[in-house]
DNA sequence: AACCTTTGACCCGCA
DNA sequence: ATGCGGGTCAAAGGT
């Protein structure tokens, strides 16, 4: 709970507070064809970027919702302030905390866009309405959407989508896996455990628990306005973490934070940056616990990543699970470097070369944009990226990388660039892919594909990893802890 | 009381 | 040698 406060208050507070009504954008969107069309089709070499994806996630879930596409909402929210009171269509309100339901309801609500949606790749939970995004105040806090960057639209957009997304998974898969607690919501119909989900590493921050706490915060506290649905927290993967340290990083507009695992001799630290309203723009894992995660958790008996933390294989519980693949009208072409246990033992370094690599692989240099004086910390933040995103992939028994050199520029006026991955245990079908804006390094979106249907290799977990290694890093139990303590 | 965040100062590697 | 910037420390305060 502590955290979170975590970014928003000890970055500076988000600038002005919510422009009026004239100020907010509205958002006029044509209905879009159902998910299926994106993800069932030429499999994973075709991914929609991730604006698609949300695109996608805010139409499909609710077509008689204001929600339209994703980029058409960002394009709005960014250049179109609209009169609050048009119908079927989004306008960002301001300082309504409360408008947000993310706690679960007491009983499964009809269900949105569940099955139909492709294996419901994107439902919305029940509190979590597209409209509730872009409700949120943290969608274009403090200074409007005029104020914002488009960055940080983009940004916040796209980690609240997933968040949101992340959020229903968390409701919906664990709980019908899990023995839950009285905080967890129950499971909702149509629902199943197995539901295609994307993951993103700002996604994994909340719980049901945590979301409730922002709702309570919201009601009465002047950042409530941020809070909401809004990746508040670092990623909550399963661990205990202690702040220890917060900087204004030169080169990011984004404060990042610092953490520690609390565990006894546990060398893993984390950091977290995020945009000025709160949302993750970035989490690098460094080292590997040398520990389960707690069983117990002082303060959130309520959540149940605990229980995972003794599973062995907490992914087949939290890992995001889609067997349907993106689409696009790009072409992707796959070559397969295959990558050896090694990389699993990388050092970060290491890792960021082949991170680099890969997403040199055709992109960085047809880019142009390389030259630029960051190059060096874009190559972090490759290495960022996929440490972050893949906290888990660096678990997988062997990860096949491919390509990028795929921009996938889209109508929000962002060019995407890709990552694929591939889990090489034979018969596993998880990929992932991680895209980049071209133009904005940290607008970055992870997406988890498949169910490992393995577990990880004894092998891998008990390699000699040094603590550079982000090996057990996992992404997906975390979307249910909660790091609490208050 | 325990545990956490905040935050300025300090350390250290690098150019 | 020096300045810069990222990372960490640790005291103070909060929950």
């Amino acid at each position: 709970m502590a955290d979170n406060k975590d970014a928003p208050s000890s970055a500076k507070p988000p600038p002005a507070p919510p422009s009026t009504s004239s100020q907010r954008p509205t958002i006029t969107l044509p209905s879009r064809a159902g998910i299926e069309s994106l993800f069932t089709g030429s499999g994973f070499g075709l991914s929609p970027g991730p604006m698609t994806l949300v695109s996608n996630f805010f139409s499909e879930n609710d077509p008689d919702s204001d929600c339209r596409s994703f980029s058409q909402l960002l394009a709005g929210a960014i250049a179109s302030p609209r009169p609050p009171s048009e119908p079927d269509q989004v306008r960002f309100k301001d300082n309504r905390p409360s408008g947000l339901l993310i706690s679960p309801p007491p009983q499964p609500p009809p269900q949105q866009g569940g099955a139909g949606g492709g294996g419901g790749f994107f439902m919305l939970s029940p509190g979590i309405s597209p409209a509730t995004l872009l409700d949120s105040p943290g969608l274009f806090p403090g200074q409007g959407p005029f104020g914002m960057s488009h960055q940080q639209a983009l940004a916040q957009v796209t980690a609240q989508a997933v968040q949101a997304q992340a959020n229903l998974h968390m409701q919906g898969g664990f709980q019908s896996s899990l023995a839950l607690g009285p905080s967890a919501s129950e499971p909702f119909p149509g629902f199943a455990p197995d539901t295609s989900v994307q993951q993103n590493i700002t996604s994994s921050a909340h719980d049901s628990r945590d979301i409730k706490e922002s709702a309570q915060v919201s009601g009465s506290d002047q950042r409530s306005n941020y809070s909401s649905i809004i990746v508040d927290k670092p990623a909550d993967d399963g661990y205990n973490w202690r702040k220890y340290g917060q900087k204004q990083v030169k080169g990011s507009e984004y404060p990042r934070s610092y953490y520690k695992c609390t565990h006894a001799g546990c060398p893993v630290k984390k950091k977290v940056e995020r945009s000025l309203d709160g949302q993750v723009t970035e989490i690098i894992y460094k080292g590997q616990h040398n520990h389960q995660p707690p069983q117990k958790r002082s303060k959130d008996s309520g959540n149940n990543n605990e229980n995972l933390g003794t599973q062995g294989n907490p992914e087949s519980v939290s890992q995001p699970q889609a067997s349907n693949l993106n689409s696009n009208s790009d072409s992707m072409a796959y070559s397969l470097p295959k990558r050896d246990q090694e990389s699993s033992q990388a050092t970060t370094e290491q890792l960021s070369s082949d991170e680099e690599e890969v997403g040199n692989g055709g992109t960085r240099e047809a880019d142009g944009d390389e030259d630029e004086p960051n190059a060096k910390r874009r190559i972090t933040e490759v290495r960022v990226t996929e440490q972050a995103a893949s906290h888990r992939t660096v678990t997988e028994p062997r990860i096949i990388v491919q390509t990028t050199s795929e921009v996938d520029l889209l109508d929000d006026g962002y060019r995407w660039r890709k990552s694929y991955y591939k889990c090489t245990y034979a018969g596993c079908n998880v990929r992932k892919h991680v895209e980049r804006a071209a133009s904005d390094p940290k607008a970055v979106i992870t997406t988890y594909e498949g169910k490992h249907d393995h577990d990880v290799p004894a092998a891998r977990m008990s390699s000699h990893n040094t603590a550079n290694s982000s090996s057990q890093l996992r992404p997906h139990n975390s979307a249910v802890n909660t790091n609490s303590y208050a």
